[in-house]
DNA sequence: TTCATCCTTAAGCATAAACTTAAGTAACAG
DNA sequence: CTGTTACTTAAGTTTATGCTTAAGGATGAA
């Protein structure tokens, strides 16, 4: 991990397609190999090997070439750093939201806050 | 929700730019105007005013207008969406592992796995 | 009214993405 | 050894991104 954010970046990138989140999808039912990663796409398989290259090259899938066939698998803690990113951001947010309630229905009333 | 696939392409493309998850997470803190938000950025104002227009349209950001300033905020409940697309994915693979773990641990030495 | 503050809009540019087709290469089956 | 399967590589095209600078509004303060 040489830079946190770069990674981030490569992940969420990667996820940002529709032809790329079907193939995480696929494997998250198992591993797959490349043409049945291909088989639901309407793309030639060049594509898909492309779109492949950029789940590999973000963490989130790993491969293993044996003899003709490349068997793909889904990296688990890749995705979790992706969730967790958002699952704190979201947490920070929600903990915002209660304090401003908590405030709202200790002293209903009072609106003149003081700073930012 | 016209297209939950096409929300989650924008969203997760939204999240792809380093700057525009800094933008998040700033907004994670409290809601902020564009010049709070371009205020850590190193780049010209348009530039993080089109920034935030990706986040507006990903839905994660939500925007009002008061006076001349622009007022953002973070939209849980995406954030949450996206979360929750990683989140059953990496759950599916976890299952998957662990019945793997119960079929070695069940019988060890039988190898010999039917087919796909 | 006059001026500074906060955005907005428009236009242009360089780079990166998402394909395509056309040829390979490498294992394996017969 | 020959053909089929399963990818790989290369090159080219089109569209989308991520900026920039240069000009506008539109509000609010004095």
């Amino acid at each position: 991990m040489l830079k946190d954010e770069r990674s981030l970046d490569l992940m969420f990138h990667a996820l940002a397609d529709p032809s790329r989140r079907m193939m995480v999808d696929r494997l998250s039912r198992g591993p797959a190999s490349v043409s049945e990663l291909a088989k639901p796409l309407a793309m030639s398989l060049p594509a898909v090997v492309q779109h492949l290259a950029v789940l590999e090259q973000s963490g989130l899938v790993k491969t293993q070439k044996v003899g003709r066939v490349r068997s793909c698998t889904l990296d688990n803690e890749a995705m979790s750093r992706a969730e967790q990113w958002l699952h704190q951001r979201r947490l920070g947010w929600e903990r915002r939201l209660d304090r401003l309630g908590d405030f709202l229905s200790a002293d209903p009333g009072v609106t003149k806050t003081k700073k930012t």
